[in-house]
DNA sequence: GGGATCGTCAACCGGTTGGTTGAATATGCG
DNA sequence: CGCATATTCAACCAACCGGTTGACGATCCC
């Protein structure tokens, strides 16, 4: 709270700087899922992926709602317009260019084995 | 060298991650600018502006030509384009919202710049 | 109640980051 | 040459990051 509240953009920007928070969100754009399922294909604790969520909630690329025991993470997509506009203005990059998107996307999930 | 050299989207995205480079790229939206151009607007050491830069240049995101004994930094905006192609994927973001983009501008810019 | 599951908290650790200073290296110029 | 300018290098520092482990509070279910 004392700090001085850090642009929205430095938050997003930092929260997507990390490949395992990517590989995160780009699980999450198939469906909500369980702090533990989120967890469950990467190489590393519960709580490291705890903080990992933690991280992208505040950034506000995702949110997180208590069901009983389980939380469930939801990605909100509408976070990434700030930056994505940003980045726009240095240029137009093919606004809708899936098959690159596919690409990264084959890239970055995790393999299940290792990541 | 010994590092397993990371995902090229993290280097971009924590490049963007710090609001005085974000400060320095858009100011070379404008021209390319020698280094110690780039620092006069900032309150900051030249060496701390000279770091920065590094930074931005290991991301791919300005080239650096040393023309004399002034080196010169130009903007690479292909450089944003994996990044902003992964982000599309999520959605389509007002691909070409220039006002939106102004207004960033605007409240990124350096205080006392008349760049 | 009691045990298993879900998730976070707290403390710790090594490495990185963002900044500082002061010295060093080029280069241009009178 | 000798000095000013342009930029980096090196050492240092506090703060932050990404990860670990172990203990802990909730919640479900028998």
């Amino acid at each position: 709270m004392t700090s001085p509240a850090p642009h929205p953009l430095d938050t997003v920007f930092a929260a997507l700087a990390d490949p395992t928070r990517r590989a995160i969100l780009t699980m999450l754009l198939e469906d909500d899922m369980a702090v533990t399922d989120v967890a469950h294909p990467f190489a590393m604790s519960l709580a490291a992926i705890s903080k990992h969520l933690a991280v992208l909630a505040d950034a506000g690329l995702i949110t997180q709602e208590k069901r009983g025991r389980v939380k469930w993470c939801k990605l909100e997509p509408d976070a990434l317009r700030a930056a994505s506009v940003w980045m726009q203005g240095f240029g137009q990059f093919d606004p809708v260019d899936l098959d690159a998107f596919e690409r990264f996307l084959a890239s970055e999930l995790p393999e299940d084995s290792e990541i």
